[in-house]
DNA sequence: ACAGATACTAAACACCGTTCATTAACTAAA
DNA sequence: TTTAGTTAATGAACGGTGTTTAGTATCTGT
């Protein structure tokens, strides 16, 4: 039965053309703008077409929020050269902050909106207690901090502790940023922040911990 | 002439009967459920009369935006009588993340939300670089930090940086928490956490400074 | 008592996300 | 090949949103 296949292939590439154009609007014209009747104008459909593909839409945002959490695995792949886990930590923050400030939709997507967490919880009250895809990203960081651990910085403190103040801190500066809360600054001094703030953690979150074992 | 002035006053009591009702509405069943037609229906007027004491909705988000400022800057100056700045910026610390989790719409409002920047944006071309309200709550943190390195600590800093890193670091525990990226973890965890990274923001970016240059 | 300003609103407008009855196109069996 | 049944797509509607406007009362000063 070779036309079953093609009509589910059809199917998930009409889902992707979807998603795709989506992402494609969202990214030009900012989310807040963006309806569905824009998304089915773009591909020449009807409105109505979209929902035999997705429930609604915030399954659509839902999709493309975990595809952001892909994405951004994928960038945290991309540090794993560095041997040095300290240098490697430094680096998983510069890749944080390179990766929110590339791909702002799909960060405020993935660590601001309220939309995508909706279907989240909705997710975990049917499915019971689902793994959170986040998660995976996160321990990631786990690790990687376990590591300088063993190199002898974050001495008497919880890995847990110090990944969430870490991830804190550059969200922090990310999100500042991406919610334009920042603009006062003009853009060559956010620059600045943004480099310093970072030199500003390594020194004393990272580097400090161990000089102070080592005197 | 009585009555001009009784008009007035009229007129801001209605403004101010809006603005109680709207923020009331919100913090009740949350901003993005309230609708001006809610407000409207609240307090027994039509939707079109808010028309007449509001431009359109962003004034009335805008309103109580500037109203949230003024607030977070009277909790502020309660840390003030704390003579040590080291401990002042701990506590100034620990005051901005009650305030936003006490606060949880107004700090919203204030730093995550879109809407009201819309209208600071419109000011600004409109009426040529106007003071931002938020800018004196950031220097506020300035001067603490300028205390702080008058005693010793935050060597080698720029005092901007150092204010962002810290107001970066304390957004990000929040606006994690404000925007449930931290529900994996559980309540009580996440008191645990963010109490953990307080704590460790106060070891490694303010106390480690000084030890240093003690040695 | 009357003219003019003021306060208010019903009704409409243009959108939004979503639903549903209906139509058109394709598939499978007679 | 015809026919019955499934599938894909849509036009039109529904109830909601923020906002505008034309019109109606009420109050003010002469």
């Amino acid at each position: 039965m070779g036309i079953k296949e093609r009509k589910e292939l059809e199917k998930k590439e009409m889902r992707k053309l979807i998603l795709d154009t989506a992402m494609k609007l969202f990214l030009e014209k900012g989310f807040e703008n963006i309806t569905l009747r824009n998304i089915a104008e773009k591909i020449e459909y009807s409105p109505a077409t979209i929902y035999l593909y997705f429930k609604d839409k915030d399954e659509i945002i839902y999709t493309l929020h975990r595809e952001g959490f892909e994405e951004l695995y994928r960038w945290q792949q991309k540090i794993l050269p560095v041997k040095d886990p300290l240098e490697r930590l430094y680096r998983h923050a510069e890749m944080y902050v390179s990766f929110a400030l590339e791909n702002p939709e799909y960060y405020d997507l993935m660590f601001i909106k309220r939309a995508p967490i909706n279907r989240i919880k909705e997710m975990k009250l049917k499915d019971g207690m689902r793994w959170d895809i986040g998660m995976r990203s996160f321990d990631f960081l786990k690790e990687n901090i376990k590591e300088c651990m063993k190199a002898g910085a974050f001495r008497n403190t919880d890995v847990c502790v110090a990944a969430f103040s870490l991830w804190a801190y550059v969200h922090g500066i990310v999100s500042l940023i991406i919610r334009e809360r920042c603009d006062v600054f003009g853009e060559e001094q956010i620059r600045c922040l943004v480099k310093g703030s970072l030199d500003f953690m390594q020194q004393n979150m990272i580097v400090n911990n161990i000089k102070k074992e080592e005197q």
